[in-house]
DNA sequence: GTCTATAAGCTGATAGAC
DNA sequence: GTCTATCAGCTTATAGAC
């Protein structure tokens, strides 16, 4: 009754306590052994699941890239209105940020500023900005605007403008209390509506 | 004739060394040898300038915080509509980009990502935020906005919605090749607009 | 067979002595 | 300016517990 799951998830732990790390505290920051340490697996048994930190980083981006795309799915799912589903960008971020709470803006960006070009975690981050592109230009044509690429060109510069603001103030703690993210899917809803209404708009 | 100026600039080579590496590579990433290398400096005259490689990082931070608001100012001072002097903030960003070449984005985000909270360099990146939000406040509130906090808080999103754009260009090539900075500028336009002639806004 | 505990080697960076 | 001590972080090896 009392007995452990057949796989006990040492991979598993590993992976929770790396994501917690690497995200608080930065990627260089953080040691080997602070992730060994959180998460009760020896180095040997950390070897024996990853090559070394790089496969652990990359395995971290690896799956948070993952949950923000399954995330992204489940809000889909939900909208109908071609309008909605294009602004569920934002909602698909508030979701994430309740249920990872992702207090510190984008963990690709971060990585991104972290990471020499070759590192093998470096494809997730164009993984991210690439599914964010396409996604966003489907669904803008899918909502009848004029020029997708222009609405995600827009809708882009909203969304790392909030995902940056909340960077900004993990920081330093005295800013202003509003939701940067409710203000981005605000100006991104004009933006839209004057696009639908107004053909000669740009 | 070929005499070296009496006044050796080796605080200056290696404050340069710095900027150009720090900003490229990451903090984190980047040795001390690395700069000393670029700078042409040997570790006792750095020792002698600079307590350790954070009181050097923290010298970079605050002479890059020094040249932005200098640039910043220097843009104010050609504006003299309240409107221009309000949208300032995204010409001295591009005066600052051609001048410095900042190709990958705000470097005190970077930093903020990288350097713990009790780094030496920290109370720069909030002399970063208080600036940009105490003095688009002003501008608001001079350009008779009703809300200048409001207004803040939009013209920030924009701004760090353009400057997250660049640096995530930097990671991604094949990104579309528009210009994130004119598009901040000109969604922030068409927002003031609406404050200025509708008071009902919001 | 999988995981833990401990310890030691290696690399490179920081710091300081000469 | 060179050269070396020191230290931290990554990795691997050995030995034992469930």
């Amino acid at each position: 009754m009392t007995r452990a799951p057949a796989t006990p998830p040492a991979r598993e732990r590993l992976l929770t306590a790396a994501g917690e790390l690497f995200y608080a505290s930065g990627i260089a920051a953080t040691g080997v052994d602070a992730v060994l340490t959180r998460a009760g697996v020896s180095p040997a048994t950390m070897y024996a699941h990853f090559a070394g930190k790089d496969a652990l980083v990359a395995a971290y981006l690896g799956r948070r890239h993952e949950r923000w795309r399954l995330t992204w799915d489940e809000v889909l799912a939900e909208r109908d209105d071609p309008v909605d589903r294009l602004l569920s960008l934002f909602d698909a971020v508030a979701r994430y940020r309740s249920r990872e709470g992702n207090g510190r803006g984008c963990a690709f960006l971060a990585a991104a500023t972290e990471l020499p070009a070759d590192h093998p975690g470096h494809p997730w981050l164009e993984a991210d900005t690439r599914l964010l592109g396409e996604r966003l230009r489907e669904l803008a044509s899918a909502a009848g605007l004029l020029d997708p690429e222009e609405a995600a060109a827009t809708l882009l510069l909203l969304y790392d403008g909030a995902l940056n603001r909340f960077a900004r103030a993990a920081t330093t703690p005295g800013l202003p209390g509003d939701d940067p993210l409710a203000r981005a899917r605000r100006l991104a809803a004009a933006w839209i509506g004057t696009q639908l209404s107004d053909p000669r708009a740009g």
